[in-house]
DNA sequence: GTTTAAGTTAAACGTTTGTTTAATTTTTGA
DNA sequence: TCAAAAATTAAACAAACGTTTAACTTAAAC
């Protein structure tokens, strides 16, 4: 995909509201068009289709978040203050991108359209490979533990975070967070230093 | 929803398979119709209409995994065995039921649609509460640490499960899982190892 | 200032959607 | 055995879908 103009970028903000909202299939393109304030013939005209809309989308954040990574592996800081680092990158990439995640990863677990993830894949991977750096960056200085599944770690905080935003009515109920503050203080403060507990639990066995 | 006869519950396991491999807006009654062998008209005359159907899909569901946790919770356990049952239970369920789930997940997620899905987060409360009794128990025993969030615990485990699923394809390439065989072999083994780790290190802080 | 390209529009295209109808077959109960 | 109920069917319904067309306006280039 060549370089986005503003309007395009703007198409791409309302689609990815709506799609988040009610899915791919759910959301049609004259709805995308009635919010953007555009016709239903510049999808086609700009992106060609309403697939590869969502495969600019997809790109689109996803070199975002690329960049985000990037920065944070070029800070000195402990393996430990790093991986905290992380978790909070974690949380406040989902919140801010949760309309995407919603999306990709409902047609990740459905492979039946044929669309282009690899931008997103490629960010996974990333992230993965920058967790088993910092681990055994730590591993070799004797702070962590060695008898422990790198690899499933990100899965285990990004897991948490989706579940909670899935399922937010339930525990809006549970920790009585009426408002968007009280549910988004939740997780800036209880949800987060849960994680990092479980993770240092996890590898260092003791707090 | 009266209790459902045989073509009933045929026609449920065919409209979730495809619910969940496509979505529900994904799917068409005429797809449901075709691959159950009926006429598309049953549905409406069955379930009342598409949705109905999701409905009755999910109390179905939620009925079967309600009664698993009942008998779990009146066996004569201590607290981690306990725990490490009530894992093993999260894991079958979710790779039994991954097609509901991903259908009522990504439902729940966009709450657009005016569905019914108590029967399904009854038992997500029951879950937590649950978890919350067995910990407290072992919290009392001296066993389990005090300063941790129980309300966290199932959805890290379950968040971890899914994401497992979800990214599916990932994680086959990482670990090199090529047939479903090996899949389901490494969550049986590996991914339940890792959850039954990072919850007792997160509730005892020793291996 | 004129020409070329890019942007924008309303209308129409053929499909597919969920649901309903009315006719017909099968099953049930007395 | 026969009438009532339940099950099943093909056909039709209006509405919504993604995409394309051709006419039109605005912007850019020389």
């Amino acid at each position: 995909m060549h370089t986005l103009n503003e309007k395009q970028i703007h198409i791409l903000h309302v689609a990815e509201k709506l799609f988040g909202e009610k899915g791919f299939d759910g959301t049609s393109v004259r709805n995308i068009a009635k919010e953007a304030g555009i016709n239903i013939a510049m999808v086609s005209y700009y992106f060609g289709s309403k697939e590869k809309m969502l495969e600019s989308l997809i790109l689109y954040r996803s070199n975002a978040t690329k960049m985000e990574l990037d920065t944070l592996a070029h800070q000195d800081l402990s393996p430990l203050e790093k991986l905290d680092k992380l978790v909070e990158l974690y949380i406040s990439r989902v919140h801010k991108n949760r309309c995407l995640y919603q999306i990709v990863h409902f047609e990740l677990a459905n492979n039946h359209r044929d669309l282009d993830f690899n931008a997103f894949i490629e960010v996974k991977k990333r992230n993965v490979a920058m967790v088993e750096q910092i681990v055994k960056q730590g591993q070799d200085a004797g702070v962590f533990r060695k008898d422990v599944n790198i690899a499933l770690i990100p899965p285990t905080v990004i897991g948490l975070i989706f579940q909670f935003h899935t399922n937010r009515e339930m525990y809006a109920e549970m920790f009585n967070l009426k408002s968007d503050a009280a549910f988004n203080h939740y997780i800036k403060n209880e949800l987060t230093a849960h994680i990092k507990q479980t993770i240092k639990a996890l590898l260092t066995h003791e707090v």
